[in-house]
DNA sequence: ATTAAAGTAGACAGATCTGTATCGTTCGTC
DNA sequence: GACGAACGATACAGATCTGTCTACTTTAAT
């Protein structure tokens, strides 16, 4: 295995352990012994923990945006349906049996201090996803696209935080449907 | 000071520090040392720091709860009145600096095993919370009550997400705004 | 084939964590 | 005022955490 391979497979794996567990309650201990590698080159690799968590988080940011877009423009042709789309790939998400809530908004409860790489990691992913909503918005020639991104906005963190808590993916549909009230015009 | 406040006030402290550092991040010591309470006196109050979470999560319920109640009830006197202002009563918790995401979501986040109490307080608290807005849906005369609570609470936790991270309160607004949206007849 | 970088294995330091045990003191109640 | 429960202070056990160090082996490229 090449050594960016070996550090892929890192953050693979303590992606999984930090999302289904938890950032402070996974140690370094328990993704190495998973991950099958020495302690010295998760140290090589990433001079700390916190450094290890922002490389999860940022290869988790990366893959859920390219996600929603290649779920979306496979789904939706008509500009028009693509901010509807964003809704279902929530859904698709929900029903996965490795969601466990929003692991930027994990993170960001865990290390509460906004200074911290990892709380900026947070930040900038949900940036990412606004800035997205507004592009799918602008395109499909909505007046306010910038208002209604972050009307959209809310809905997918609420439908995120609703569907952790109470287990129920459907609430992902129930917030397109609100959606679409907010889209009629 | 009586049992009875020793208790109450070792739940205060703990939730001082549990709110703003996160549930693992903050040690029996740290509780122990803020209260100014011997540590066999906290093992004598909560067997175990995870007892002591969940009455902490209890305690945020009961005050949160009743605060929005006494607030909404304050601000809004007609019925129709009173779910819009349930928002505004977000824009004061975001505003405070005691504001760190919803305590449930992050203690969910990093207790992410359904079955443990702490992950069921926050089911408790969240579903007391979808009761609420049906209640004052209800109260309004909505025809699909139970549709539109859900739909508040969307906006909420989205609202709530959303302040967190970015740190912008006036989210709050935005979400009261869309709210009318769903609102209007 | 040689050489330098990277990996393995595991001991280790030092801090910190939860929870228990000890024991003397204080407090509330009868 | 006496008595039992609660409290304070602190040592302690045992586990676990992050990160370092050492010594040996594998790998990849020249």
């Amino acid at each position: 295995m090449k050594r960016a391979d070996k550090q892929r497979h890192l953050v693979d794996v303590a992606t999984e352990l930090f999302n289904r567990f938890g950032y402070r309650a996974v140690g370094i201990d328990q993704v190495i012994a998973e991950s099958g590698v020495a302690k010295t080159t998760l140290y090589r690799h990433f001079p700390s923990k916190e450094d290890l968590i922002v490389a999860v988080l940022e290869g988790i940011d990366e893959a859920f945006r390219e996600a929603m877009r290649n779920y979306v423009d496979g789904k939706a042709k008509r500009l028009e349906d693509k901010l509807p789309a964003t809704f279902d790939f929530l859904a698709d998400w929900f029903d996965g049996d490795d969601f466990y809530g929003c692991p930027f908004i994990n993170a960001a409860g865990e290390y509460g201090d906004r200074s911290n790489p990892v709380f900026q990691a947070a930040v900038l992913h949900k940036r990412l996803m606004v800035a997205y909503f507004e592009e799918l918005a602008r395109g499909a020639g909505f007046s306010k696209p910038k208002q209604l991104a972050e009307e959209i906005n809310l809905l997918h963190e609420g439908a995120i935080a609703v569907a952790h808590i109470t287990g129920d993916a459907t609430v992902a549909l129930k917030a397109k449907q609100a959606a679409s009230k907010l889209l009629s015009r």
